[in-house]
DNA sequence: AGGTTGACCTGGACGC
DNA sequence: TGCGTCCAGGTCAACC
């Protein structure tokens, strides 16, 4: 599911109802595979963690933690062993990733437990912030170092015209593939991809080398509109997608070719088409896009 | 090297 | 109601 606007949108939900808490124990299922650290690694560094902050690299989410100090081990520590912890990290990083279902809700206890859900952190307001996942193509893990969590790729909505030309240089793939790459830009996935294209006038299949710089200028512009207005609308619930608070957004509702094939170009009537480029389902307007 | 292809999963839609 | 098939917002490892 989730691209960058829907990832933003669970962030923000997340910023406004969990920042501040506290993690006073998680509990997590059997299903391994959705973990990048061990269960016990993860429980170690959120049980009794303050919440500090919570942002988006990507498709990322980023939950900055302050870890609970670890009491017991005073008792038999040498002095080397006490200085070598106090220059520990003081936060750690609580990376999840939602694949293509993953859901992240902020509930009450006494909120149904969904099929899939597959960890609980119980927080000290009384709340609990679930990961649900039927596929299990999401990710979860925790960091901890001093450089913090770091991804390749650049912010779409960050990148100037020059640093967005220099990604599509010399690449021989159709610039469809190139946007979505996540080494290159971080956060388009099939949905934006498709509707940017079509608001530049783009084929989907052209070399990404082939693009003019005012294909080039077109398309950053494109890009960075439509995923501000997807941000603004709460993002696409194509079939299951909700943010933090369960809400779903509406941003489908102003796809121009994403869904749409068969159905008339809203600017030339012309059928909108669908083709696999990449692996993916791909729309677009034979007449509108070159 | 860089790009395209299956594998990973479950469930919903559709055809018979 | 019950198959069976195809498709899905993402990303890897494995293959040219």
């Amino acid at each position: 599911v989730p691209e960058l606007p829907e990832v933003e949108t669970v962030v923000r939900g997340l910023q406004k109802r969990v920042v501040g808490d506290t993690i006073e124990s998680v509990w997590i299922g059997d299903k391994s595979n959705l973990l990048k650290s061990s269960a016990l690694e993860i429980a170690r560094v959120l049980d009794g963690a303050r919440v500090a902050g919570v942002r988006r690299m990507g498709k990322h989410i980023v939950i900055d933690v302050h870890p609970k100090p670890r009491a017991s081990a005073k008792r038999t520590r040498s002095k080397r062993v006490a200085a070598a912890e106090t220059t520990a990290p003081r936060t750690a990083q609580w990376i999840v990733h939602l694949g293509m279902t993953g859901k992240m809700l902020v509930t009450t206890p006494e909120t149904e437990t969904e099929k899939h859900t597959h960890l609980i952190a119980q927080l000290a307001s009384g709340k609990e912030l679930r990961f649900v996942d039927p596929r299990r193509f999401g990710k979860i893990w925790v960091h901890e170092s001093d450089e913090g969590f770091a991804t390749a790729g650049t912010e779409p909505l960050h990148i100037t015209l020059d640093d967005f030309a220099k990604l599509f240089r010399g690449r021989k793939t159709p610039i469809k593939s190139a946007l979505l790459n996540q080494k290159l830009l971080r956060g388009v996935g099939n949905i934006y991809a498709d509707e940017s294209l079509f608001r530049a006038g783009i084929r989907p299949r052209r070399r990404a080398a082939t693009l003019t710089r005012d294909d080039l200028r077109r398309l950053h512009a494109a890009v960075q509109e439509v995923l501000k207005e997807a941000i603004a609308a709460g993002g696409s619930s194509v079939s299951d997608y909700v943010g933090a608070e369960g809400e779903r957004g509406f941003f489908q509702m102003q796809h121009r070719v994403y869904g749409r094939e068969g159905d008339p170009c809203l600017v030339c009537g012309t059928a909108i088409k669908k083709i696999v480029v990449a692996g993916r389902g791909t729309h677009y307007c034979p007449k509108c896009q070159k």
